[in-house]
DNA sequence: GAGTGGTCTAGACCACGGC
DNA sequence: CCGTGGTCTAGACCACTCG
């Protein structure tokens, strides 16, 4: 980390042998590879709170207001959260003020209500192809497999096929599944120290199969939503794909654009 | 705009004599409410540069740092687009580094390809009960109803209806819409000078029913995805219902969720 | 070289939360 | 009361763009 005279830009990465390329990152940005580096190391877990911005400055040898800046970004990217008066925390997906963070599925009167969850199956098997490259993993290597039902005041509205590193999630069980109250991207950080920080969505309409239409009780060939998820951890790695089914006959997939 | 001294919020905003109310808003705040004022009245047009930071920060009478974490917050809301070593201008649906800034539809293949647009039908009338509710109008206001469909490579994938506030577009004829060149937001913005700032969209799983079925070419029933978007402009002020359908078959909608 | 946004620092003070 | 993040200032220097 530059000191205090001239930042020139002697910080730990860029500096890279590339040729012509512009080879220049802020400090702050350095600071910034710096704490995701400490949480992906698991130094502060989900819901801590990581050392005041004073304790980081001094920590880097940077300037508050450099730290701040990190954290800023950070805060915006939403792997850290800021409490004014009591510190900053690790992002999790517990006791996020909402639950079900990523799911955009919202009931057409306003009239929120939890989800009920029906495990369908959950197996480890071979990862086919498609599901392998989107993962990233090699073809033939094993995954798990999760098919549940989620629903909403007592209507199934959300088949999801979840697919997941077999090797990355050793010891997940129908058991440990069923039993776990609270959403399961919890149970992923406390239990495997995984957490999504991001997905990307890919979303269309089918008709429902008959495997579909009878799991979320409705006539084949309904039109349904379609929604293919690929979640990333830190450095931007694929961690999930989740492919779900969702009845919009009283429900919504609601967006933002800016 | 506070002094040098206490900056002990003596601003324009806040202060109101709302009981109990935390009535506290920083300068930097009230230094964005006044550029979005400027922008609303038009005194910088869209793709124009507005003044420096130091003009700015002279202008308000506070220092260059709080301009600009007031012009940094517009230009993440894309207000404002800043740009090094030229300026900081105003946002614009033209020229933006992706045409379509709204259209979250992309090709399954990678290939882009740009647009056709073909006009059905654009006519004024009474709005129905709840479009006028959307758009915030008395029923029985005068709304535009615009048709049309967009096609990629030669195959019609999108039926939009666009319905419009009859006041605020006025003069809004087919022929104006044909004969433009570019995004119908890009028009809007230069003829009516309204800027569509964000928008909130509803999206489901639709059967295509006839009408739809033989504009988009393809067999009534087949599961269309229906988005309705509600457009705003300053202020939270909504000025555009759009109720779009797309064929998913070769293209998909994506979404980054965060 | 002049002008613009971008980074970094140092220090003061304010608002909030909890002991 | 203290410690936390939040705001504001002032000034220095860097990177980018353009004439």
């Amino acid at each position: 980390m530059a000191a205090s005279v001239p930042p020139s830009n002697s910080g730990l990465p860029s500096r890279a042998a590339e040729l012509d390329a512009p080879a220049f990152s802020p400090l702050y940005q350095q600071i910034k590879t710096l704490i995701v580096r400490s949480l992906q190391a698991g130094e502060w877990k989900p819901g801590e709170a990581i050392p005041s911005e004073i304790d980081l400055a001094s920590r880097f040898k940077v300037s508050q207001g450099t730290v701040r800046k990190a954290i800023d970004e950070l805060s915006t990217e939403n792997l850290l959260v800021r409490r004014q008066g009591k510190g900053t925390f690790v992002a999790t997906h517990a006791e996020q003020h909402v639950q079900y963070r990523f799911l955009r599925l919202a009931p057409d009167d306003g009239e929120e209500g939890g989800a009920q969850r029906r495990l369908i199956d959950c197996k480890r098997m071979r990862a086919p192809a498609d599901v392998a490259k989107s993962l990233n993993l090699k073809s033939g290597d094993t995954v798990v497999l999760i098919r549940r039902v989620l629903s909403f005041r007592g209507s199934p509205v959300v088949l999801d096929d979840i697919w997941l590193p077999g090797q990355m999630f050793k010891g997940l069980t129908a058991e440990k599944l069923t039993e776990y109250r609270g959403p399961m991207y919890r149970l992923f950080e406390t239990e495997w120290g995984i957490r999504m920080i991001r997905a990307e969505e890919k979303i269309r309409a089918v008709a429902a199969d008959e495997a579909a239409a009878e799991l979320l009780q409705l006539a084949a060939g309904t039109p349904l939503l379609s929604v293919e998820r690929l979640s990333l951890t830190y450095d931007d790695k694929p961690v999930e794909l989740r492919r779900g089914l969702y009845n919009t006959s009283s429900h919504h997939y609601r967006n933002e654009l800016s």
